[in-house]
RNA sequence: GCCCCUAUCGUCUAGCGGCUAGGACAGCGGCUUCUCAAGCCGUUAACCCGGGUUCGAUUCCCGGUGGGGGCACCA
């Protein structure tokens, strides 16, 4: 068999989505598994709404997913690779004109109205079509059986002229995509099911063309969660845009990692998985057919897991790329190694980079906010006063070397008192923290220092 | 209206004629703990309905119903 050739087609007409980033990754991955090679085709033919801006963010987001292309337009978007291109249609009209020449020679193309029909061959009839409203002309013939990769036999009556070049010049999709696909010899249409019912149009297309039809595959679709309500997951909704997600700081791999798992899995209970292996046990056969909902929940739960497992390194380089785009500037100004300590402190507790903002401000400005129901709840419980007193008073003699001995120093306190740990911990907490949340006492008293520890509490008295 | 695809917990799914119907997310309960998370343990929860085929159907076939998609001089 011929090594397999897959493309990815997006049009340049909005945001890049979920949904196509998805039939993206099927058809890289099935390229990668199998040695072949992944194709980026521009179909930007629809030039009242094509946009270079959109375009951009199909290069970036693919990259950002890690999903290299081996032809197609540069990611910078200046030049192009692979030896079949152009790879924007918007340039392949030469292409398209000898492709109409050769239907209208074969005799399976026509003009009427100005337009060009690609023609059936069969007996004709007229009908009148009650859903149209208007008398139309059919043929009779077979109907096309498609042998699909996932869905297995498809059977569709295809049995009406239908147009290939609008009255104004330009050619129409179906055409484009199978012209197209001749000739940068594509293997496998891997594809979203909503062009299941165009594919007998294509496969007459291939027909007329005198070329065999390549392999079809169409996979299930993303519908919305039911949150959001019903039907096909759209641009307009939260959490469709992949833009949002590289703007939110989530690591591409867990987003691919999700996406993969919505409509395919690796016939075991594995879920979280390093795409090196997706890539070995991804095969087309074990695609579902049936659609899946998105669910946004599952995907913050595999971004924790993989935020959890970042090396200290990476997980720091993280975090400052979040903070250098933040409004205030003070984490970004900070120290370097002062840095490194809150970013390692936070990284097990945090289930994403941009929780990080507010679960670290206090140690970067004096200036925090008190949280106001904690602080009812904290000062409502025993004699916090006395406490942080205590704590004022002790303090001075508490070696900050180390958590150890901070820990140490406020247990000695609490025994000298007849009381826990916990009954400074908690009001300790609020006054150096202003919230509730956090990482433990211990390290926060060491990372602020004895100095502005005690004026914290002081501020509390 | 016509055509096509599809159907297991709320969600993602395993199952490929005989299972206590398994896992994961979410939920709930507990343990642990200096808070909050995480983690660990436990737990609630599903084969859409009706006919066949079969000794036996979640599984195969047909019909219905539900869900999705397509029926353009959009892509």
């Amino acid at each position: 068999m011929s090594p397999v050739r897959v493309r990815f087609a997006p049009s340049p007409t909005g945001f890049f989505h979920i949904g196509s980033a998805r039939t993206a990754l099927f058809n890289w991955l099935y390229a990668r598994h199998t040695g072949g090679t992944f194709i980026l085709r521009i179909e930007d033919t629809d030039q009242a709404r094509n946009s270079e801006q959109f375009l951009q963010l199909i290069y970036d987001s693919m990259t950002w997913l890690g999903m290299d292309w081996d032809e197609g337009p540069n990611a910078n978007g200046v030049g192009e690779r692979g030896g079949f291109g152009p790879y924007r249609q918007s340039q392949r009209g030469a292409i398209y004109q000898q492709y109409k020449q050769k239907l209208l020679d074969f005799g399976r193309a026509y003009e009427k109205d100005g337009a060009v029909w690609f023609k059936m061959l069969g007996e004709r009839y007229s009908i009148f079509d009650d859903h149209r409203k208007k008398e139309v002309e059919k043929v009779k013939i077979a109907p096309v059986v498609i042998e699909d990769q996932i869905r297995g036999k498809v059977e569709r009556q295809e049995d009406e002229d239908f147009v290939i070049f609008r009255s104004d010049g330009n050619p129409v999709f179906h055409f484009v995509n199978v012209v197209d696909d001749i000739e940068m010899k594509i293997t496998h249409v891997i594809r979203g099911e909503d062009h299941l019912s165009n594919t007998s149009k294509h496969v007459r297309l291939y027909e007329g063309f005198g070329v065999a039809a390549p392999m079809f595959a169409h996979i299930p679709l993303i519908l919305k969660s039911p949150e959001m309500g019903t039907g096909k997951m759209s641009k307009r909704d939260k959490g469709a845009l992949i833009e949002e997600y590289q703007q939110r700081h989530f690591l591409p791999e867990a987003l691919v990692n999700y996406i993969a798992l919505l409509g395919w899995n690796p016939g075991d209970d594995r879920e979280k998985m390093p795409i090196t292996d997706i890539v070995k046990l991804f095969d087309l056969p074990g695609v579902n057919q049936s659609n899946a909902k998105f669910d946004g929940k599952k995907l913050n739960h595999m971004n924790m897991v993989y935020l959890l497992e970042q090396p200290a390194d990476r997980f720091v380089a993280l975090a400052k790329e979040y903070f250098a785009k933040q409004p205030n500037g003070a984490a970004i100004m900070a120290n370097e190694a002062y840095f490194r300590e809150i970013m390692l402190l936070a990284q097990p507790k945090i289930k994403s980079v941009d929780e990080l903002g507010a679960y670290t401000v206090y140690f970067f400005t004096d200036d925090f906010l008190i949280d106001a129901k904690v602080k009812e709840k904290v000062m409502a419980k025993g004699d916090p006063k006395a406490r942080l007193a205590e704590l004022i008073a002790a303090i001075p003699v508490i070696d900050f070397s180390s958590d150890a001995t901070i820990e140490a120093g406020i247990k000695t306190l609490a025994e000298s008192k007849a009381l826990g740990f916990g009954d400074y911990q908690a009001v300790a907490r609020l006054a150096a923290t202003g919230t509730n949340a956090g990482p433990s006492i211990t390290a926060i008293f060491r990372v602020l220092g004895k100095d502005r520890v005690l004026v914290r509490l002081g501020q509390l008295c």
